[in-house]
DNA sequence: TACCTTATTGCGAGCACTTCGCAATAGCCG
DNA sequence: CGGCTATTGCGAAGTGCTCGCAATAAGGTA
């Protein structure tokens, strides 16, 4: 169903530092790559949400020569290891960020203004989901859209 | 913000049948066209969610010469009017609904089973979600993803 | 009924975001 | 150092949706 994570996101070693996920890479049979690294120190160098673009931006900074291709499928091959997560905010393109830093997001529909919420904030939902519905949710990839409170 | 509405989803009249729905065109200057009759007798007809690929085929079968850019340019229509509302269920396309019928949905990211949910399921969040942050959760837009009671 | 104004349509092109195929390159193992 | 194969750059392709434009047709008016 879901296009990306093909496979399981693999156990979770929970990469805390750059140098974790390009041991989850190796061992995996990845390769460390220059790409990898820098794509992954731009990721660990703020804690922002970033789309594709921009993160290309960052790496090609750094080294011109990486395509945009190059960097989507190295977050692919992240999500897949677990190392980042992308959600979506609405229309447009999605955004990436650590795994270590998941949370909630709220989305203005109105001025698309972001509101990062804690996981904790679904609890009761995520109760309910299970009671009535066996069903597990897992909150993060699409954001919740609605007002916020200036524009209510 | 979001690409679609760029107005607010009109007064609420609610359209309940499919008359109602195009009074509600033709009292916003909108006319009654056969393109638009046939995408709204699909839509009453099922209650199911539908791409606008899908609805295209459905209302091709009734008149072959419509085009799917008029299907998409009637949907957008009848969104900004409040009578059918989209969401997203994971990558791919959007799916279009009456907007009379809306309701949450949760969608495995295993095997991609939709179950409907009842609003009254995110009563807890949209309570958590007023207090702390002032925001005002719209639960339809884009669809909670989990795992279904059989993929966990 | 004929006419006029303007909303709507068919059509193809275009756009945003993402994926793919392929030959060339470069990690990592022995 | 050599070889195996993961990875890369690059351009093309794919998907879902939007747009511009000339032609058409609703629905009001006379």
């Amino acid at each position: 169903m879901s296009r990306r994570s093909p496979t399981q996101p693999a156990d979770q070693a929970e990469a805390a530092t750059l140098e974790d996920a390009l041991e989850l890479v190796r061992q995996h049979g990845g390769r460390v790559t220059s790409s990898r690294r820098i794509l992954l120190h731009a990721l660990f160098a703020s804690q922002g949400h970033r789309t594709a673009e921009e993160l290309a931006g960052e790496v090609q900074a750094e080294a011109p020569d990486i395509h945009l291709s190059t960097v989507y499928r190295n977050l692919d091959e992240l999500e897949r290891l677990g190392v980042v997560v992308h959600s979506h905010f609405g229309h447009g393109p999605a955004t990436y960020h650590l795994a270590s830093s998941v949370h909630g997001h709220f989305v203005c529909e109105e001025c698309g203004r972001l509101t990062e919420v804690p996981d904790s904030m679904f609890d009761g939902l995520a109760k309910q989901a299970r009671a009535r519905f066996g069903f597990t949710i897992d909150p993060h990839h699409f954001a919740m859209l609605g007002r916020c409170a200036d524009c209510t």
